[in-house]
DNA sequence: CCTGGCACTCTGCGCGTGCGAGTGCCAGCA
DNA sequence: TGCTGGCACTCGCACGCGCAGAGTGCCAGG
């Protein structure tokens, strides 16, 4: 076990660096800090956080860095959440507030994140299998065609387009609309497969080929995984990387441009609660040298999708955990009132 | 006027730095081309070609880049487009075809675009203006509240809440749904406001209010132009942008988060054909090393709205306008069948 | 267990040099 | 008049060198 001092060290270590973006040396930190102690002292101290895998050196005889398992014990154990100003929750709210619509209040979530944070936002739509069913609407485009649109309790609307096996009569689509409607509106996606199983038998026999396309296309729209969308925004700020990262730079571009893979790892944090995922503890290669701090949002008590913010591991977790949260608290609210 | 060899000398200036990145001597264009004639007449040729301000040198004494002019000189008289192969054109095809709804087309488009130039691709979402209604829904989701679905030809979805003065009888809403499609069905958005004009007046004095406000949240449904959105990808080929690159990438990732710019970009070019920007032509700033390549694509023969890549100056524009042009006929075909 | 001192190491930077690519110009030739 | 070969000149760039500065590890003393 570390001694209080050490970590303190460390603590100092980490702040000193993301503020200053260079190595940090003893002697700068016992200026910086008052330590009471000497730089020698905290020379020793070094080693020993450099024996225990917390700080490396870059290059012999230069300052000390943070290891991906010295931020986690930052994160962890040396720093709390940096709470917003009460100015910076008004601009917040007062900025959604002004959203519009779905599409609106998820860009404006990226903007503000990004502003906020100085990093790459992202924002997950709501998603689909935690929201339930507000209306299903069902359209007769031609005589054996029909437009399937599933609107959630989130705002959010899925359309499909539905070739029907046979001719299918307004006054059956009528009968069908009423029928889905009245079973699973105000329910939730994972129910609805249940709920709508035996449907097809209250209709007469030739059209029920029609209403079984018309269903399946509706499981398949509840169960579409891949529809998962999400919004990216502040990628100018990865030019604030670091000097070197042409390199950097690239890989990271390209893990953005793959959804799969920030789905993926949106997915996997934690449901309540912030996750911050630092360096290698991330399985995409080419996020390696960022770190992720997510957290859900939601209309209710309840989470229905996730947001977060993408940034070099040498990011202010404190100030960037703060901004995370608010703005996930907000947007809840708004998702609630709409 | 300058002479035909001295045409050609710049077309090969522009083919070499294109292909090389780097300044082109006199020397490695006579042995790269066969011009025909000795490096000392190119080198005359040359000094002509930057007196009328087609190139120049980075430095003196090192080789000539074409300048703004001078690519657009290429691009207007020295070259065509590219012709995609026909391997070329069934992948696309093969792969547009695989999309299930309009979000899908777009980012596949934008998918598509950025892989075969090798560039950032930008698609802008079929606008609104220019489309036609096929359906407007009405959903009473409260007795004071009522959900405006729009569809269009190009299967866009727009919904809006409606917030109503007074509550709204559910034969009023079937019958307001019914007149309205009546009315608007098929029409062209710009049409839509004559034609819904004398509408309350049909409608009991008590719900004219609730009709007035759908009416005029549809109306401004079809004018927002802020509306107009587009998808962007490929971000990571700005990588390729050239040795120096942390300060060219930055602003250029600027711009391109700004969507006013880029549809202000788009709104800008032609209708039909193909358009092309070049560097200092384009007013933005952040995009001043840049060029721009876009075209209208839609379903019928009209546009509906455009696409195109943004690259550095020093692109490859034949084969960038032969990718551009033909995936956007590729589009516009999968949207006329959907 | 902390401290001051000391010798050591390594990076980054400024400077000077040489090389090579490329140019402009000129005189000669068709 | 226009093309060519030759020649002197100009830079940019890569390389090597040496120096200063920051930071370290270790040790002996309090």
């Amino acid at each position: 076990m570390l001694s209080e001092r050490r970590l303190q060290v460390l603590r100092a270590i980490v702040q000193d660096y993301v503020g200053t973006e260079e190595p940090v040396g003893s002697k700068a930190l016992t200026e910086r800090h008052s330590l009471g102690v000497s730089p020698a002292t905290v020379r020793n101290d070094m080693a020993a956080l450099e024996d225990e895998g917390y700080i490396a050196q870059p290059h012999t005889s230069a300052g000390r860095i943070p290891t991906d398992k010295g931020y986690r014990l930052f994160v962890d154990k040396l720093a709390g959440v940096k709470p917003m100003s009460a100015p910076e929750r008004r601009a917040i709210q007062n900025f959604l507030d002004g959203a519009v619509d779905l599409d609106d209040v998820v860009a404006r979530t990226v903007r503000l994140l990004a502003q906020l944070t100085r990093q790459v936002a992202v924002v997950q739509y709501p998603s689909l299998t935690r929201s339930t069913v507000r209306h299903v609407e069902l359209l007769s485009l031609a005589p054996a065609r029909v437009m399937l649109v599933l609107i959630t309790d989130t705002g959010r609307v899925e359309q499909r387009m539905v070739d029907c096996p046979a001719p299918f009569g307004e006054a059956s689509l009528a009968d069908l609309r009423a029928r889905l409607n009245s079973r699973v509106a105000g329910r939730r996606f994972t129910d609805v497969p249940r709920l709508v199983e035996d449907l097809p038998e209250a209709f007469e026999i030739e059209d029920r080929g029609t209403v079984t396309t018309v269903l399946s296309t509706l499981l398949e729209t509840l169960v579409e995984e891949n529809e998962e969308r999400l919004m990216i925004g502040g990628t100018a700020n990865l030019t604030r990387f670091g000097h070197d990262f042409p390199l950097t730079i690239r890989p990271v571009l390209e893990a953005l441009e793959e959804q799969v893979v920030l789905l993926k790892l949106l997915g996997e944090a934690k449901d309540s609660g912030m996750t911050v995922r630092i360096g290698h503890e991330i399985a995409h290669e080419g996020l390696n040298s960022t770190s992720v701090v997510s957290v859900g949002y939601g209309s209710g008590g309840e989470a229905v999708a996730k947001l977060g913010v993408v940034g070099p591991t040498r990011m202010d977790y404190p100030g960037t955990m703060g901004a995370v949260r608010a703005v996930a608290r907000y947007v809840g609210q708004i998702l609630a009132e709409s």
